[in-house]
DNA sequence: ACGTTACCCTA
DNA sequence: GTAGGGTAACGTA
């Protein structure tokens, strides 16, 4: 028996949170533009350690306005620190707010930070033999850990005690201050040590213990890191000093003046009302109305649903539950499976939720030794397939199209997708989160899930779900059913709520759903023997460059490692260093190698190894091995809510990386065929973007040149060098088709100029030119730019947003970057609507006019691949150009040209 | 066994 | 200069 502790007090640094939601949470407003992400990301953190520590004592301290006591210690300090962004400051006084009507002590004490009162707090604490629980993202407070206090990062989930920080950093509490002092700080401007990082700081701690016997023996440590110790051995002292944080400030006030008070309920829905924080209001006005029946003591409050989970395995029970699955208007539907591979995966048990908090498990296949008996599978799927296949009972899921394939190897046709919270989240911030389940439940929901892995296990041993208990899969799966649910309730309203969100989401993103389950479905066919054999004369010509390679070198090694050719190029050759990796190693890559072999034979060995290696391992070899058995066919996984930018991803396999520029590569595309009486019809947009760009900029030259139907790059050649259509030259050409790239991508001259050897002078002289003729195109640019500042995200033409939080970074490289995709992403995204409006209406015209005659099934960006019957071959094709075509009405027309073939390099 | 780095395939 | 995914090597568990 353990005795009964006093609850730990918790001391948590509103400060370090405020900042990390800011950054991470999208940017959240009213339907005022007043701005709440940092409210709501605050807020939910101390509502969720509410819960954690029931009982507990909380104070919530914040930093002061003004200088601090280490400003007097050193000017410098936190000079590098950009002023607070408007909309964050304006969020501040409102968390203080709330803090306040919550019933929570909020600190904040001119001259010392946060951590400082937070340190003095957590000691007087200690001294009365009290736990302390600190709350922040900041790892400067590791230095307070001890036997009697603890770290929690709420917003990672992540404890830390005295094993915990010898773990995370490598030495103990008492020598983090030195560890700080020795790595430095940049954000704070506290020197530290050049060129010293954590590494470097653990390793001298753990030969000297701490700072002082470190500076007193830095005439052991060698090279020029030793240097740089000796220099900073003169300011080491104040980098400590600044790193310390204070455990005596003075406060005029002690633990036990802070106390808990009644929360203001009143106040409290006020504020949430003023900022919209709508699960909130949900919940405190449900509170107060089921308040009258709740006479028990004054204890911890109900942030919480009550949660009514039921395990289904009785046939009356699921008769109730699908009669009221008739009668709802929505319902969260999902299943459990044997595989994440939805070719594989057998259904495993279905699990429901209509109402908040309640959600019932049907378990149908699980198959451990001692499993309770459950409903027989095949009986309760065709109970629920009416259910399923009914257009009109509308379903809810998180990521249905996965569900809708599973359901699929049951002979059960998933209809009535109306609501997806995973598409539903992409479409509101397509960056700022991860789109799964349990990312998505600690984001809105505020809420901890029971993850995959705490039930399953991870790695090899990871099991699948038949292999789970009932008492543990029963909660997860209901609550997969309950949280979906719970998150569709707060993401549709805030998708109604911004711009044009909705509508991309209901008449894009959501209609494509069983579109993509289907291409998925069908597959494509490859010719396997033919990817073998050529595996294997990939095999036999790199055996030769192999053994040349060695004969050259003089020496064996792994042609594949780029750490062995830096050996041999570099040290061993001693070959001039044309560029570097991220890291500094000198670089091997491609365009290096290039320029290497004019003089020498290994680099153009090396580069053709390589071409082929790439070539074998990630194509040939691989493709015949994903070929599913019962199909005869490789099935891709379409993904919806990966990109910044709208478009899709592909993988297991890519079939959006297919090569086609070389020779050799294009081989692997030749594999691609039609079944028998088919061929592959592939339709591809022509110069989408560019066209995209003329509509958006309103450009008139790009316009009429467009209209006119012209080669596009000539016309642009023509205008910047200044001469005819006719007399454009070969590399005139390639230059503007450079330009043209380089307008998509956001180009800078020294990109340009790097993609045209030429100076940097001449291809801003390109760039001026250009602006020049096409006036339109510059206005645009500066526009867009200009917009992504002042909102911080930029827009399709369908409404789609792309939210760039590094738009006003302090880090001028980190802008840039930002500005770049500001000027791409509306291009890529606009491009990525389109051809996912053109599915939509292309995979519905066939369905309804050609069932048998043609299906389409892959899409790669800009192009759609189709299998047609070759009776049918002009019709389909001139349908599918003319639907394509008019997926988007642009004032430029949209030219789609499609071919068709034997294989998918013919087609092209 | 897992995560990171370097490299390279596509639109 | 934009947006992705996959592989082998390699370092750390």
């Amino acid at each position: 028996m353990t005795e009964q502790k006093t609850p730990p007090v918790v001391l948590v640094d509103g400060s370090s949170y405020l900042f990390r939601a800011y950054h991470a949470l999208p940017p959240l407003t009213t339907s005022k533009d007043h701005p709440t992400g940092a409210i709501k990301g605050v807020i939910s953190m101390i509502r969720r350690l509410e819960q954690d520590f029931p009982g507990s004592k909380m104070v919530v301290v914040f930093d002061a306005k003004g200088k601090t006591f280490r400003h007097e210690m050193y000017e410098e300090y936190k000079a590098n620190r950009p002023p607070m962004p408007d909309d964050l400051a304006c969020q501040i006084q409102p968390i203080h707010e709330i803090v306040k009507a919550m019933g929570l002590p909020l600190l904040t004490v001119s001259g010392v930070e946060a951590d400082d009162v937070i340190g003095t707090l957590a000691n007087e604490a200690t001294s009365k033999g009290i736990d302390v629980v600190v709350s922040t993202g900041d790892k400067d407070m590791a230095q307070l850990v001890s036997d009697h206090v603890t770290l929690i990062n709420t917003m990672t989930e992540t404890r830390m005690n005295r094993d915990g920080v010898v773990e995370k950093f490598g030495v103990t509490p008492e020598q983090i201050i030195d560890y700080l002092a020795l790595v430095g700080d940049k954000v704070d401007n506290i020197p530290g040590v050049n060129k010293c990082g954590p590494k470097t700081a653990v390793k001298w701690l753990e030969s000297y213990k701490d700072l002082d016997t470190l500076i007193e023996h830095s005439g052991e440590i060698k090279g020029k890191i030793g240097e740089y110790l000796r220099e900073a051995t003169e300011t080491l002292p104040l980098s400590r000093e600044l790193a310390t944080i204070r455990t005596d400030v003075d406060l005029d006030f002690g633990l036990e003046d802070l106390e808990l008070r009644q929360q203001d309920d009143d106040k409290l829905l006020e504020l949430f009302r003023e900022y919209e924080l709508r699960s909130w209001i949900a919940e405190l006005e449900n509170d107060a109305a089921s308040s009258h029946s709740d006479n028990g003591p004054d204890q911890q409050k109900t942030a919480d649903i009550e949660k009514r989970y039921s395990v289904i395995t009785d046939q009356g029970e699921l008769d109730q539950w699908v009669k009221r699955l008739k009668a709802a208007d929505l319902f969260a539907f999902d299943t459990e499976t044997t595989s994440l591979r939805y070719m594989d995966a057998e259904v495993v048990g279905v699990s429901f939720a209509i109402e908040p908090g309640e959600a019932a498990y049907v378990p149908l296949g699980h198959d451990y030794m001692g499993a309770p008996e459950q409903l027989d599978r095949d009986t309760v799927l065709k109970q629920l397939k009416p259910l399923l296949e009914d257009p009109k009972l509308a379903k809810l899921g998180q990521n249905l199209k996965y569900d809708k394939n599973v359901l699929a190897n049951h002979d059960i046709n998933l209809e009535g997708i109306a609501e997806d919270t995973m598409l539903e989240s992409y479409v509101l911030n397509s960056v700022a989160t991860r789109h799964d389940m349990d990312s998505l439940a600690m984001q809105y929901l505020g809420e901890k899930t029971i993850t995959f892995e705490s039930i399953a296990g991870k790695g090899a041993k990871q099991l699948s779900f038949n292999q789970i208990e009932l008492e543990k899969a029963g909660p997860y799966a209901a609550e997969d059913a309950d949280i979906t649910l719970r998150l569709h309730h707060a993401l549709r309203p805030m998708l109604a709520d911004t711009g044009k969100l909705a509508s991309v989401y209901e008449t894009i993103d959501l209609p494509l759903v069983p579109v993509l389950s289907r291409m998925e479905q069908r597959g494509t066919l490859i010719n396997a023997s033919v990817l073998r054999k050529h595996s294997q004369e990939l095999a036999e010509r790199m055996a030769e460059l192999e053994q040349e390679a060695h004969e050259v070198a003089g020496e064996t090694f792994n042609l594949g490692s780029p750490k062995q050719l830096q050996a041999i190029f570099y040290d061993k050759m001693g070959l001039p260093v044309i560029k570097k990796t991220p890291k500094g190693a000198p670089s091997t890559a491609e365009p290096v190698l290039q320029e290497l072999a004019h003089d020498h034979e290994l680099p153009r060995l090396i580069l053709e190894h390589r071409s082929l290696s790439k070539l074998k391992s990630t194509y040939t070899d691989t493709l015949p091995e994903l070929i599913n058995h019962r199909t005869g066919r490789v099935h891709t996984s379409y993904h919806q809510a990966v990109t910044a930018t709208g478009r899709l991803s592909s993988s297991e396999p890519n079939l959006q990386n297919i090569p086609i520029r070389s020779e050799e590569g294009r081989r692997i595309r030749q594999a691609f065929i039609a079944p028998e009486g088919y061929k592959l019809v592939a339709a591809d947009y022509s110069q989408i973007e560019l066209r995209i760009m003329a509509h958006l900029s309103g450009d008139k030259g790009l316009l009429t040149a467009f209209e006119k139907g012209e080669d596009i790059h000539k016309a642009t050649a023509a205008e910047v060098f200044g001469v005819s259509v006719d007399g454009v030259s070969g590399d005139q050409r390639r230059s503007a088709k450079a330009i043209n790239f380089g307008l998509i991508y956001g180009m800078s001259a020294f990109g340009l100029s790097r993609q045209l050897d030429v100076s940097r002078k001449v291809a801003q002289q390109y760039i001026d030119r250009y602006f020049e003729r096409y006036p339109g195109v510059l206005k645009y640019m500066d526009n867009i730019r200009k917009q992504a500042h002042d909102d911080g995200f930029v827009e399709t033409l369908f409404g789609r947003r792309l939210y760039l939080p590094e738009i006003n970074a302090r880090n001028k490289q980190m802008q840039q970057a930002a500005e770049r995709t500001a000027i791409n992403a509306p291009m890529q995204g606009t491009a990525a609507d389109i051809i996912k409006r053109a599915m939509i209406e292309v995979e519905d015209w066939l369905l309804r006019e050609h069932g048998d005659e043609a299906r389409m099934t892959m899409q790669v960006h800009d192009e759609l691949i189709l299998e047609v019957k070759e009776s049918a071959l002009e019709k389909i094709r001139s349908g599918l150009e003319s639907r394509m075509s008019a997926a988007a009405e642009l004032d430029v027309p949209l030219l789609v040209e499609a071919g068709a073939g034997d294989n998918w390099d013919e087609a092209h």
